[in-house]
DNA sequence: CTCTTGATCTTCT
DNA sequence: GAAGATCAAGAGC
């Protein structure tokens, strides 16, 4: 058994399996808010997520397969990682049947597990910076190009269910300008861990 | 608080 | 050669 895989942790509840994700990307996106992503057993509890179809020009999938984005056309459960503005790493999760090349980014984890590890990948203390973001989520739980096409029901990632449906709120997508209108962000209502707070909570941010 | 800019890789024109 | 599913630091208010 690998280390730091299976756990005692009471909060944590059943694996997902790829099964999970067999469906559209508009069922599964706002269905992973309160799931909880562990890296190694380093992560926490997704607060923030953006569906992508290829029938969209938003999309890494619009244009058709390329190397980068070939991990999209293959079967859903998967971890699809690219580099992005030449610095950061973003990861996906691929969902519907092979070819939909359709996949949810994650785009905020409130931290929960390992968060000694991810102040010293982050260089940072403040936990509300941690994960805010999804170049900033990556460095923390050590995602790299080498977790691209890597199973998200098997080692060294695992997805825990939520152990209840949490609110969800929907906006549109962040840092587009192509299929700016779509509203396919999805957050936990309320979070303080979200890269951006969504429109119809301004009135709950505080100073 | 908001706005601007540099960093620097992959894809597309 | 330009743009991009980003972030952090610095300037200005």
């Amino acid at each position: 058994m690998p280390p730091n895989y299976v756990r005692t942790d009471q909060k944590l509840g059943k694996l997902l399996r790829k099964t999970f994700f067999n469906r559209s990307v508009h069922e599964v996106a706002p269905d992973l808010i309160g799931t909880t992503l562990l890296v190694d057993g380093v992560g926490g509890i997704i607060v923030e997520v953006e569906a992508y179809h290829h029938t969209e020009p938003a999309a890494h999938s619009y244009r058709g397969p390329t190397a980068r984005n070939a991990v999209m056309f293959g079967p859903a459960g998967f971890a699809y990682v690219y580099r992005s503005y030449g610095i950061h790493w973003c990861v996906n999760f691929v969902c519907e049947k092979a070819g939909s090349a359709s996949a949810v980014l994650i785009r905020a984890l409130e931290p929960t597990h390992g968060i000694a590890a991810m102040r010293r990948r982050r260089h940072l203390h403040d936990e509300r910076s941690l994960c805010s973001g999804p170049g900033k989520l990556t460095e923390a739980l050590g995602i790299t190009h080498a977790h691209n096409g890597l199973a998200l029901d098997a080692p060294p990632i695992a997805l825990y269910a939520r152990s209840a449906k949490p609110e969800v709120v929907a906006g549109v997508r962040i840092g587009l300008t192509k299929a700016v209108d779509l509203p396919w962000r999805y957050g936990l209502k309320g979070s303080k861990f979200l890269s951006k707070p969504f429109a119809e909570e301004i009135v709950a941010q505080r100073s």
